[in-house]
DNA sequence: TGTACATCAGTGAACGCGCGTTCACTGATGTAC
DNA sequence: TGTACATCAGTGAACGCGCGTTCACTGATGTAC
């Protein structure tokens, strides 16, 4: 039976909203296209109306995961500081929600493994939330101080400002590679050994704020 | 044909070897069992005289390549310095090679997802390791002076030795961390855009060692 | 040391199963008149 | 506005394939005498 336009176009988000929780919870390689179909209520014949292909579903799948990803950064919470979204992302509900939690930690290594296309993905949701957290850094930190207004020539201005752009983007690398690999190691280790899972999340926690609160970072 | 005892037990090796490697390369769940006792130069029928089920021989895979990773972080270069260790493990050889390197960046995604007997298997190996890098720290760090040997009530030096241990081992599991997470990212956008991934390992390098320098790190 | 025989590592066909994809079909939608 | 019909989203059976595991069989090994 057909059916609607907007209705059609409802199903195609369901599915993509199946794939990108089902791939971040138990892999690529782990959901069939059938599981995903019928999380979307559907069956899975009808899938290839709306998708080339599994590759290709898989690849929508992950960009929409980056959009959302900005999520466990600053998502639904617009307003939060560095040091609130550090503790969300290091946090035991996100370590335990990896459905509707990062895609970097969730399938970057699948991702590379796949390679090609879906490389190209990644690549780009990567990049983007490493320029939105260096932003997050420059914004938090107090605007560098004017050496000297009106004889500096703007070489200076502009070397200063480069470096400054620079500094926040190595830090926002450094934080962002901390926090993935600390959730990676948090997940691994929660099922058998709780306890060093949590003191995994917590000490990070504390080490990346403090990083952040140091001067010199 | 039978075979003597010690062929048996070199083809066991022969089988764990390509597993470890193959696992680490494809994934957990993107390698047959036929694929790896062909890489070993056996047929699959034979696998099950030496290893209960798939799953068992994952755990013992993944067993062994934390026994070697120990490998690119003090492995065969036994002498090397902790910058020289971080350089290693964020260089593209090790990014381009995941079958001989890092099993927690390789599978530990993998192994969150399978959960149970191999999130032991991998709480045990992240442990080790992290044992074995806050020792590092502990060596390279010239020893704390004591604060007045004679008179100072013996709680203050175990509180100021336990205050070091704790600090060596919070910072073992932040480069760790920062080093996994910066491989793993590193991986993932190595195909599509070769410059981000390599900024982002010659990035996490600059940053780590530098860390270790600050005095207050 | 020789001989007879039980052991068992390894082979390869076979099993049931789930995968991604295809396809003939259905029937409500939405358009052309 | 009403009617006739082409469209096409969704269904479910079917396809070829590779998976993990089992099993009857082979024949060199290694042990008991």
């Amino acid at each position: 039976m057909k059916v609607s336009k907007a209705q059609a176009a409802e199903n195609r988000q369901g599915i993509l909203d199946a794939a990108a929780r089902l791939y971040r919870e138990r892999g690529l390689t782990g959901v069939g296209v059938a599981d995903i179909t019928r999380d979307a209520g559907l069956t899975h014949g009808g899938l290839y109306r709306h998708f080339e292909s599994k590759d290709a579903l898989v690849r929508e799948a992950c960009a929409r995961a980056f959009d959302w990803s900005i999520a466990p950064l600053d998502g639904h919470m617009p307003n939060a500081s560095v040091a609130d979204r550090i503790q969300s992302y290091l946090s035991p509900q996100h370590r335990d929600a990896p459905g509707s939690g990062c895609p970097a930690a969730a399938l970057a290594v699948d991702a590379a493994r796949a390679g090609g296309e879906l490389s190209q993905v990644f690549a780009e949701g990567i990049e983007r939330n490493i320029q939105r957290f260096a932003q997050l850094l420059a914004d938090a930190e107090p605007a560098m101080p004017a050496v000297s207004a009106g004889t500096a020539p703007q070489d200076a201005d502009e070397t200063t400002a480069a470096a400054t752009a620079a500094t926040h983007r190595a830090h926002a690398m450094q934080v962002l590679a901390t926090m993935v690999g600390g959730l990676v190691l948090a997940r691994a280790t929660a099922a058998a050994q709780p306890g060093l899972s949590e003191e995994i999340l917590i000490t990070l926690q504390d080490q990346l704020i403090r990083l952040l609160d140091t001067p010199s970072a």
